[in-house]
DNA sequence: CACAAAAATGTGCTCGAACACACAAAAATA
DNA sequence: TATTTTTGTGTGTTCGAGCACATTTTTGTG
């Protein structure tokens, strides 16, 4: 009589936990006639096991599609994480300047999980102080970095450095080829520089010229500037019949006004001016001191400087490279990687996101 | 001697807790000289505490700007939510398909914290079965229901119902005034008919008519539409100087071929349609069918249909709505606030994305 | 001053996962 | 058969917050 008692106790506890949602290892161990610790080693794959045993266990596991509970996990982990974000100075070049946005909306999200995020500055015209701080940075040995690998070599190095020291290496904006880094966070640049291109071809009378100005102090941006050009080439390549000639303007920031200014004059046909990085505003004060008209400019991000001349809709468009979500992304994939487990996307790539002076509000306030 | 030493013990236990990381309410009841659940008291106000210890705790508490710990808190707490997401049948409106995407994000997120999401169907050309379906949400007594409230009468009525049976309500494309109502997500709709007629207004002949479409079997989306149409005509009120008409056509989506083809025949200048809905490709179809050539299009959302006559520019743009976007928002609004007590935003108005062939290929992929 | 009532404070358990440690059973060696 | 060694298994503690309950201290009243 006791026995056939415990039998339908048992069923009824078999029925009370297969219809329950979520399973604790409490759970899975007395469905499968065990203890806490071996379910424990069998999850952990720690052995001293029985093969018996074993397959109880991994049999409910996968029927069951056990999940571990990530609070619980994580309050017995009990460990604080330390990113660090390496970018270049916002005061030398603003483009920068949304990534501490981005950066101090994840602090202020993850502080309280006991995730440290600190920011780390370096000269974007010297390769010496990106090394310089990521040295220093390597020294506290946190547990991630994110940065932008501005500089190709010296990025791939530092790369290794943290790689070696057992550091999660990320990577946002700018992309690099190395397998010491784990995610990429940015944008498609060359199909960014088709989008330009149809717009352009959308904006410009058929059969005239527009050119391509590549501003630049050091050049680090090379690569960005490059593929944001074949894509721009490429478009218009497709089009022959409309043959709008695209010529291209690679100039020193400090030689700007000189060379556009030449240039223009030697080139009377020109009716739009592709901007390559975050500097049409430049562009756009040469052209009304100079008092050229009728010349549309397409260009990127949305500097003060620049969302004052779409507003007045003297810059027809700016292309979105969003600084501020990728830096946000890229923190945040570590950040729930570190707490969560969540496999961190090797290759994130956000949308190009055409702005005008009707739509820049709704980007504004995001 | 041995005071002497405990008060060296003192001063060293101080010194550690205040440059720790992350304070625990253990550390503050140390630091305070009180026990833990005197502080417990002091921060769930629930009473029963000296003046004296409540003034030192508190002020304590922040000077350390103290967070609980959000894993131990949910861990203890350790409750199962249920959130009911209700919108149109997919199937009968391919528009909501997407929303199917953003709901599996979120559920797979999540499910591992403890909450359950289900989803609901109306068919969103009847009241009745909007009103039905969420009697039977009702009944499940969920802690929080996300809509889209296609219907505005009968919404504001079950948001009252949810509010009296304290479930928690959340709306999504569709905005409706109720205090019951804790957060909106979706557009601003009148911006988004701006940045329509900005786009029409750049790629149409001057002096040439633009008409606006409205596509609807039962007007559930009038408001919608409306807001689209005054947001478009704002801007091209703007501009007296180019003079573009504007003008409208409403009608059913079983006399759209009847009523366009008329419409056209009696205003042969006509150059753009600028079509409110997600019904574009029905718009193209007609035209093509009677050989309308030059007629430039706008129109909304990345369905499979509008995305085939984008890639081949037969639709110049189609402006986004990210209903996939809008439901994940909504969703992890909802679960935010239960497992981490997060502030629900109360209006969050998304980007608005202009579309074209060149960049949509970065939207599809997110 | 006694003694009850009220107010203030402290203790101990729970949530689920993780892991150290203790202990038991089986296998190998003397 | 007695003993070590190996292998397998179970128990108990920890993480931090939250809450019930126990205990101490203070206040009020006869």
């Amino acid at each position: 009589m006791l026995s056939s008692t415990f039998f339908v106790m048992l069923l009824l506890s078999f029925i009370y936990l297969l219809y329950m949602k979520t399973y604790t290892i409490k759970d899975i161990a007395k469905l499968a006639g065990v203890s806490k610790g071996t379910v424990d080693r069998v999850i952990h794959k720690r052995g001293k096991v029985s093969q018996k045993a074993f397959d109880a266990v991994t049999k409910l596991l996968e029927e069951i599609d056990y999940q571990p509970n990530p609070m619980a996990r994580n309050l017995k982990n009990n460990k604080i994480y330390d990113i660090c974000l390496v970018l270049p100075n916002p005061e030398e070049d603003s483009f920068w300047e949304p990534c501490i946005l981005g950066a101090n909306q994840a602090i202020e999200e993850f502080k309280s999980f006991g995730v440290n995020i600190k920011l780390f500055f370096y000269s974007p015209t010297s390769t010496k102080s990106f090394q310089d701080v990521n040295n220093k940075v390597l020294k506290l040995k946190p547990d991630a970095v994110l940065l932008t690998p501005l500089f190709y070599k010296e990025s791939v190095s530092v790369a290794k450095n943290y790689q070696l020291a057992g550091i999660i290496v990320s990577i946002f904006n700018n992309q690099i080829d190395s397998k010491q880094v784990v995610s990429f966070v940015g944008q498609n640049l060359f199909q960014s520089g088709r989008v330009a291109a149809q717009l352009m071809h959308m904006i410009v009378p058929e059969k005239s010229e527009v050119v391509i100005v590549h501003i630049d102090e050091t050049f680090n941006n090379a690569i960005h500037m490059q593929q944001k050009e074949k894509g721009f080439r490429d478009y218009f390549g497709e089009f022959r019949g409309t043959n709008n000639n695209v010529s291209v303007l690679s100039v020193k920031q400090e030689n700007l006004y000189q060379s556009l200014i030449e240039f223009l004059k030697s080139n009377q046909n020109i009716s739009g001016i592709f901007v390559t990085t975050s500097k049409a505003y430049k562009v756009v004060e040469i052209l009304q001191q100079n008092n050229f008209k009728n010349i549309k400019l397409i260009g990127y991000d949305l500097l003060t400087e620049n969302i004052d001349l779409l507003k007045s809709n003297i810059i027809s468009f700016l292309i979105h490279q969003s600084p501020k979500t990728q830096t946000y992304l890229g923190l945040t994939y570590l950040v729930e990687h570190f707490l969560f487990k969540k496999e961190i996307p090797s290759k994130k790539l956000l949308p190009i996101d055409i702005v005008n002076s009707e739509n820049l509000g709704s980007y504004l306030e995001n």
